[in-house]
DNA sequence: CTTCGTATGTTGCCAGTGTCAACATCAGGC
DNA sequence: GCCTGATGTTGACACTGGCAACATACGAAG
């Protein structure tokens, strides 16, 4: 239906950015779906003007509805944030899985994963950084939140297993060369993010770099004699 | 003058951090050192409380100094911020020499900066987050931080290059090495600060592991038939 | 020693923020 | 047709960062 779904990165946000323009004049008292908008309002509120710049009365000017319309469905600003994380997560498992099955599941697959890992944290450097900043403190608080963030680390894990299954990364403990990879891609993510590869195309230059040495660094032994 | 200007590496903090306790009943004008003082006090508050408890009125208050003097050595909140983070690389720093050094200058002591870089975040979750979470945005508008966050860098650099020139790593570009090795610790240390690594000595475990495997990932390629 | 400019610290004040309590409006089941 | 709960509004409060005007004290110049 919407072509822009064909677009490989694309998460559909466009959705309800067009329910956010569509603010028809009559003004129904009741707002219809406001938790979803203001979600999608501050979520590009975020993307557009980073995580600082998100303030409760702006959003809720920006929707056409009162300051505190909001804690209606959500207790508090944390919440919110803790949503767009969950959201974020989301998106980024779906994206993990997309790279992972498209690009048929073998090594060149596990690579596109953390091209597409990188370029999520890229691309949406304000939405990662509420995601892993520190935003939301104990994700124990918002149980969905934790769920969310345990299923895109297991697109990881999944993949992995695949790759472990073939013998094409050592047998070590799943986890924790699960969690390598995951620091790997989440090193370069937050370098890029920061700033701290200022030249142009660098974050691309050192992920290639760092997908080529940490395929090294996680393949077998190489049993003496073999080929 | 200053006698303390005589340590190498000692950025006179214990000074100040007396002259914190020893609010004296006369109450002098003038402070004496409060730019001194302010960092540390900040330093103090963001360790303990984290960063989103820094408030430049309670900051005051417990240095028994109103609220706006601050304005006097800092431009604003961020410029005390961007101090912070500048600190948090000056330690840091020293702390990856020392490693570098104490540890023999060869791929034990490199090991031992990669556990040192760690610890260092691990051990001061909210100051490496001001290092490194977006709060100082562009580090051209405090030169000084960004020639601190550089020299921290070269420390790796550094001791990579010294490995490289007897080649116990690969030949690669140094730079792009270098970053490869310092998106590893920086993603180990993030993760262990969000909490995504909840066990109890996971952070450790993980980072064991991440040496051992970056060992073999930048390690040089075998010639055939070598031992 | 006095004088006086300047660095340093203070007080009053402002707009803006998150959040709560009290009130208003509506939708849907009896 | 009425009432109950869900949803949205208004008023208020404490708190924040920051500015302008004022107060104080140090140190150099006479």
């Amino acid at each position: 239906m919407l072509t822009m779904s064909t677009l490989p990165f694309y998460d559909g946000r466009g959705m309800a950015r067009t329910a956010r323009s569509a603010r028809k004049p009559r003004r129904p008292y009741h707002h219809g779906n406001l938790r979803r908008a203001l979600l999608d309002e501050a979520l590009a509120t975020i993307r557009d003007e980073g995580v600082d710049a998100l303030t409760l009365r702006e959003i809720g000017a920006r929707l056409g509805v009162s300051r505190t319309a909001l804690y209606r469905h959500f207790a508090d600003k944390r919440a919110l944030l803790a949503a767009v994380a969950t959201e974020g997560f989301r998106t980024l498992r779906q994206r993990l899985v997309t790279a992972w099955e498209e690009g048929g599941r073998g090594p060149e697959a596990f690579e596109s994963m953390g091209i597409a890992y990188v370029g999520f944290a890229v691309e949406n450097p304000s939405h990662y950084r509420v995601m892993f900043g520190g935003f939301v403190e104990a994700t124990a608080y918002t149980p969905e939140l934790a769920t969310e963030g345990a299923a895109a680390f297991q697109a990881l894990v999944d993949a992995l297993a695949a790759l472990q299954r073939n013998a094409i990364v050592r047998g070590d403990d799943l986890l924790l060369m699960a969690r390598f990879v995951w620091s790997v891609v989440h090193g370069v993510a937050m370098l890029g993010i920061d700033g701290q590869l200022p030249e142009r195309g660098a974050v691309e230059e050192l992920m290639r770099y760092a997908v080529t040495r940490l395929g090294t660094g996680i393949s077998p032994d190489r049993p003496a004699g073999s080929t």
